[in-house]
RNA sequence: GCCCCGGUAGCUCAGUUGGAUAGAGCGUUCCCCUCCUAAGGGAAAGGUCACAGGUUCAACUCCUGUCCGGGGCGCCA
């Protein structure tokens, strides 16, 4: 609805060029919004205030001036200057009409656009570690990442999700010898367990247990051998060193068990989690092109690779026996290590092969979705493209805040160190799929979230989830009356008689019907879903205000066919603004 | 100490990237079902946009400084 107005006013200045009447190098910026007030038309723009200074006239002389050189279009029927020199549109009522009649023929597909013409973007989100459940911090990641992969694709990108599986690692490591830790507590083996070991949490014991039915004895030791002349652990009554001591006690599970077996074990866990998350993610809705696996890119040597390029170019240094990126070269605050004293290369080293893979992969974006706690961590990635010759502008890296979990007006006590953490699955239990996607997307994402439970849990019309699925269901229960009236829809004449809604509220209506593409196109643009969600609720009021006021299955055939081709259009928009959101659209509460 | 995010109605938050009289939901007060789901609608009250400067036709929006809140600054991942 746009498009065809921007295209008059570039009309307006062309025959304006042409008459001399403004500089043929005269520098364009058109900006057109929808405006807040309806008196003031439907669109505005600000070109004439913001010419003042190049073509030393008043604002509103220039807007006249523009106006007067206006091509004609039948979508407009009044254009005026307002206020210190606005140039207002009023559209006609044909060009809603036509945006009706466009819905019901695009159907699913209305809202769409090719603005990303087809564009490769990938976005990587969530990523964490599989060293246990997802919980309600990765949910808000899960959530937003989806929905700003699913306005990409609306909006005409070709859209690559991605989850990047950190099964390479130390902390792997000790998730692996954590289970077999309890794995041989099965046989009786009596061993302290280490304090940095994955220690209260259940899952470990349910894999293990799964270990012993599937192997046996097969990888037991003896607690004996295990526990033979390791450094003391770091617990209060010992004042050794914590990591010290589960570093060595993984070291012996390796030695003890052999390549092999070790493998086995550290595969089990691995899967059993990585199935847990994939299972979690899927029920919730979201799903990926590409499960990415850290460890492949070390046994592919593309770890290797990535650093001796950045040897090669000359950015790296040796220090204290550890290789060092030069970083600071590039903005970064502090140089940063690649590998470690001990020929370990380092998480930062194998997050540097895995972007530089990405922009290898051709895409023309890269999004990434972090939690805020990782903002100091964007510099260093980016220098590192830079330094190997990428452009770290294809990066853009979105942080999204913490989630607050609010029960009873009380704040719900979350610590990750006490494993007394709730889980996504636990939230998606109890406010259902629905609620907790919508609720994550309401707010911009860097924005500090207090997630309400019983808002969320509410069948009532103070939860905003409920009042647009409750709009899509009052619709839907309508054609079911029409059925009982033994009405049928006759949508040919509905279409033909839209001209005959001419009521306020149904104008409001084909307005905010109008304003969808608009929205998803910013929404996509700017990667902010919650314009999506904020627009449904508009559009939600917009009809039930609509539903308060006037009857739809009345007499008249011709004024009853129009009005169901409106709602049955409401309807639609809905179901599409919905699903971008992963939110159903249920036909009946 | 340095860096990131935030501060808008009693509460939770929008504010179309610098535009017209700063908006919505909840809460509060009042009103509307002989009528397609009242899980709805209408009306009212409610504001020094944290504070102070600056930039210009125009600042909640951009710049600088201050105050308050949250987070981050490992040879962890």
């Amino acid at each position: 609805m746009k498009q065809p107005l921007q295209e008059l006013l570039i009309g307006a200045f062309e025959r304006l060029r042409s008459q001399g009447s403004v500089p043929p190098d005269l520098a364009l910026d058109i900006h057109l919004e929808r405006t807040r007030d309806r008196q003031h038309g439907d669109f505005a723009t600000n070109v004439a205030l913001t010419l003042t200074r190049p073509l030393k006239r008043k604002p509103r002389e220039i807007a006249d001036m523009i106006i007067a050189a206006l091509p004609d279009s039948g979508y407009v029927t009044k254009v005026e200057v307002a206020g210190p020199g606005f140039i207002n549109f009023f559209l006609s009522p044909a060009a809603y009409v036509e945006q009706v009649k466009q819905v019901l023929a695009s159907g699913e597909a209305y809202g769409r656009s090719d603005l990303g013409a087809g564009r490769r973007v990938q976005v990587e989100f969530v990523s964490a570690n599989p060293t246990g459940p997802l919980h309600v911090g990765h949910g808000r990641g899960a959530a937003y990442g989806a929905a700003v992969a699913d306005l990409l694709a609306a909006a005409g990108f070709q859209v690559h999700r991605e989850y990047y599986v950190n099964d390479a690692g130390r902390q792997m490591d000790i998730l692996a010898t954590s289970v077999w830790l309890r794995y041989l507590e099965m046989f009786g083996e009596k061993i302290r367990f280490p304090s940095a070991g994955y220690k209260s949490e259940n899952y470990i014991f349910d894999i293990a247990g799964a270990l012993y039915k599937e192997r046996g004895d097969a990888l037991r030791h003896t607690a004996a051998a295990v526990t033979a002349d390791l450094p003391p652990d770091g617990a209060a009554d010992d004042s050794g060193d914590k990591e010290a001591h589960i570093d060595a006690l993984i070291m012996r599970a390796k030695q003890l068990l052999g390549e092999q077996p070790y493998r086995l074990v550290f595969d089990r866990a691995l899967d059993s989690i990585l199935a847990d998350i994939r299972a979690d993610l899927e029920e919730f809705g979201v799903v990926y092109e590409e499960w990415f696996s850290e460890r492949s890119l070390v046994e592919s040597g593309a770890v290797e690779r990535a650093i001796q390029r950045l040897r090669d170019s000359g950015h790296l240094y040796e220090k204290d026996a550890a290789w060092w990126f030069r970083s600071t070269d590039f903005g970064d605050e502090k140089d940063r290590v690649v590998v470690r004293e001990n020929g370990q290369s380092t998480y930062f080293a194998s997050d540097i092969a895995y972007h530089m893979d990405k922009l290898e992969r051709g895409f023309d974006r890269v999004i990434d979705v972090w939690g805020a706690d990782h903002h100091g961590y964007v510099p260093r990635v980016k220098a590192a493209l830079a330094a190997i010759g990428d452009d770290p502008g294809r990066l853009d890296v979105l942080l999204v805040q913490f989630a607050i979990l609010y029960r009873g007006g009380q704040r719900v006590q979350m610590s990750t160190r006490s494993g007394e953490f709730v889980t996504l699955r636990e939230l998606r239990n109890e406010v259902g799929n629905d609620a907790a996607r919508f609720f994550y997307v309401m707010r911009k994402c860097e924005q500090h979230m207090d997630f309400d439970l019983d808002l969320a849990k509410s069948q009532s019309n103070d939860n905003p989830v409920y009042y647009v699925q409750y709009a899509h269901a009052r619709i839907c229960s309508v054609l079911r009356q029409m059925h009982d009236k033994v009405y049928t829809l006759d949508e040919s004449l509905g279409l033909e008689q839209l001209t005959l809604l001419q009521e306020a509220h149904e104008q409001d209506l084909m307005v905010a019907l109008a304003r969808f593409p608009e929205t998803i196109e910013a929404a996509a643009l700017v990667h902010e879903p919650h314009q999506i969600a904020y627009y449904l609720r508009e559009l939600a009021t917009a009809f039930h205000t609509y539903y308060n006021a006037h009857q739809f299955l009345v007499d008249d055939a011709r004024l009853r066919n129009a009005r169901l081709c409106l709602i049955v259009a409401t309807r639609q928009v809905i179901q599409n603004g919905l699903g971008l959101l992963g939110v159903s659209a249920p036909e009946a509460m």
